[in-house]
DNA sequence: TCCGTCATCCCCCAAAAGTGCTATTGATAG
DNA sequence: CTATCAATAGCACTTTTGGGGGATGACGGA
């Protein structure tokens, strides 16, 4: 038995969607509210499996409402249902922890399905956001932006970067420190930067390590 | 009519694929092989629309696969099919550009309804994989981790990453080269670091900055 | 009011870093 | 075979940094 709490500021539709629910023989609705001001509370009281979350509510929206919830009952599945798909909100949410992700044109039927989906760990999305999610992945692969650092100096810079100091450098690796002396140089100028702080901050920007 | 191409080395299921699609009215398979060491060349000649795509198979495997084909061909659409569940090679696939990940579990229908789904634009996944797409997500989100440093210690911490000099940094903000070592020792205690470059590496991994 | 924190400033001093040169060796590419 | 490049190393010199002190005024909470 699935133990719903809706938040959707719409009443006409909160109430649709209560009564959809209540429909099913294995989901319960346990409450439903216009706003997430109370959701701890709110939460703690009803004891809910699965949130259905509106984003845009007056008040504390769901983008607060989803990063409360999943910071104090992180067991709690949270399903975002909005009508907004920009990909701003939407990877708010999803960094927030939201466990699926619905359009409200999305059918009374996949709702349903959402719902149980979502209580079976699994992560409901219209095709669409699925799409959007991976887009994010192509986006966020870096450049595989090449300075030309040769091995030795992402050794080098690698070190730098723990905050090792010329000297443990050239100890760990048994060279002279004039020798990662040398190798610094080099980093700097293939790097454009001017010390090390610069060079530090530029790598792990660009992802060159992690 | 869907034109679909096929990479799995084991044929016993490389058949029954090339079956199953047949039998589809709106499915065409235009070729099936065993590895992608051609792959360039097979997509050339064999315009597929969609790729069903392995991972596992001698010579180069499916992400070589993936990642050559949306390179040369970024509007076809390719479709991992897999036993491997592993987040290492999901994450690897995904980056590459694949449009949808299934795990060879998954039913004939399922397999289906994702090449007609993928083929309209959306990104089937199996509910486990979508689940650990949106958990990398959480992951990723950034804790707002308080080292408890001061307004100045921030923005003094935020030039040192720029990889400002102590006097350059005094300069901007018209205050002593004195006031600015100040707040770098204290920056550092706080962070638990012993010099800038450990300072601007741990502030960005802790994504204090960006 | 007193105590703590913040932001400011000062001194000293040693260590580290950065700049500009040169130079040798071995491997590799043309 | 030569030219290039990576890796090594050195020296001289300046600037920057880090660690140890200590001090002041302002502000805010207990």
């Amino acid at each position: 038995m699935h133990q719903i709490l809706i938040y959707e500021d719409n009443e006409r539709l909160r109430n649709s969607l209560e009564l959809l629910l209540k429909g099913m023989p294995n989901m319960n609705v346990v409450g439903g509210f216009g706003n997430c001001d109370k959701v701890i509370e709110q939460v703690k009281n009803l004891v809910p499996t699965v949130i259905l979350m509106d984003i845009d509510m007056p008040g504390e929206g769901g983008i607060i409402g989803v990063e409360k919830v999943k910071r104090h009952f992180p067991e709690v599945f949270v399903l975002m249902f909005t009508v907004f798909d920009d990909d701003e909100r939407l990877m708010a949410c999803l960094r927030s922890g939201a466990n699926g992700y619905l359009l409200k044109k999305t059918s009374p039927l996949q709702i349903i399905d959402a719902i149980e989906n979502v209580a079976s760990g699994g992560a409901p999305m219209t095709p669409e956001i699925a799409r959007r999610v991976l887009e994010t992945f192509k986006v966020e692969r870096k450049i595989p932006s090449d300075l030309g650092l040769t091995p030795r100096e992402m050794q080098v810079l690698e070190l730098l970067i723990k905050g090792h100091t010329y000297k443990m450098i050239a100890h760990d690796f048994s060279i002279s420190v004039e020798t990662v002396r040398s190798h610094l140089k080099n980093i700097y100028e293939k790097m454009h930067v001017n010390n090390g702080n610069e060079a530090v901050a530029k790598a792990l920007r660009m992802r060159l390590f992690e």
